[in-house]
DNA sequence: TTTATGTTTAACAATTTTGTTAAAAATGAA
DNA sequence: TTCATTTTTAACAAAATTGTTAAACATAAA
């Protein structure tokens, strides 16, 4: 039993997809393209993973949780409020800098099926909403925040993060702006963001 | 030469087309199931459009061509610069609640094929970064907004407005909302959105 | 009523895509 | 090497979807 040869086809299939999927952006690929991508023949698609829907749910599950641990993370420290969502912007912009479409995909499957939420849900603890909100109302008491909802702080922040990557096409159109310019503008703006958020110049955090 | 019966039958296939795809969010409906909608035969939409394609690039131009005249008529007045934004902010949010996936089927569409972004382009001098840019630049020099650059202005603003549209389902679920209380959401964000831009609250505009 | 024109329909062909399967090829243990 | 198991392939079947076409139908003018 070659336990290796397996491995290494399975995961060789999924990186090739994770790569045509959320980096290249063919959200629509079909099986074959993923097999061409991947170099292998079909059926292998299926044989490992059943069908292109399973193969897609185990991506995403392995990309969001990527993701998902990186946030948590930066929101279980005991840094400062204001340090932590410095540290918070950095990564929801440089997972969309490795991921460029997967936004993209969550906003058009969801749209597409809202049933199919459950797939992008985290555990209920790990909420960045929960996270976020006691230690919020906290900066506002001491009266360092302006007053806004855990609610409003959060979809304006994620906002402000997560469109600019969605609209790569429109924004590099409408700015003029190639690939390499596109992607020093999205580091730039963590700290357009930082200041829209807080009205004040972001601090240096490593 | 029935002209009227034309007309309607023509008109009939692209409101109900609009519907499936901007208001129920159908974004990939088939033509049978277009065909359905406006409860005509599926060859009609041929005869009419030639092709699936074809019909999309009509309904795009005429939503486009709606929302692009409500700001363009807003950006053109003398009102005071913050009593526009305020206006823009309104009429963005508005035209979502109207076609609420509308912003979705351009992400996607750009996203998917880059060079189709020409259908969504308005023409060079009523773009909103144009009309705004000169007058965001005085009120900066006057001292009355923080120093900020044209192009972050707009993609903020752009940015908080929009991505609660593209993220309906994901807001919904995470917040536990039905869909009367993410329209009252909605509604109630656009002075959020202008807190959040300008650090004051919104002035009242009819 | 006849005729010409425009509108609508059912049926068809072509293409694309997914998933299955049986057989071939590779692999590794006995 | 032999044999059992796993991996890979080519070929096939089924379904979905788009676009075409020829004929039926409706309409209004002559």
């Amino acid at each position: 039993m070659s336990k290796e040869k397996e491995l290494e086809t399975e995961a060789l299939i999924k990186d090739k997809a994770k790569v045509l999927f959320f980096q290249k952006g063919l959200l629509d690929a079909t099986t074959q393209e993923i097999a061409d991508e991947a170099g292998v023949n079909r059926a292998l698609i299926h044989y490992y993973f059943r069908s292109r829907e399973q193969l897609m749910e185990t991506l995403l599950e392995e990309v969001m949780l990527e993701k998902q641990e990186t946030i948590r993370e930066i929101l279980k420290t005991e840094h400062p409020f204001k340090i932590k969502i410095a540290k918070f912007i950095g990564a929801l912009i440089d997972h969309g800098l490795k991921y460029p479409y997967l936004e993209n995909f969550v906003i058009s499957e969801t749209a597409r099926n809202p049933d199919r939420i459950k797939l992008f849900r985290q555990k209920e603890k790990n909420r960045s909403h929960e996270l976020v909100r006691q230690q919020l109302e906290e900066e506002i008491s001491k009266g360092n925040i302006d007053p806004i909802t855990a609610q409003n702080f959060m979809i304006n922040l994620i906002s402000l993060c997560n469109y600019p990557l969605l609209a790569k096409t429109v924004i590099q159109c409408f700015h003029g702006m190639n690939d390499t310019e596109y992607r020093k503008f999205l580091v730039q703006r963590k700290q357009v963001i930082y200041k829209a958020i807080f009205n004040e110049e972001m601090p240096d955090v490593e």
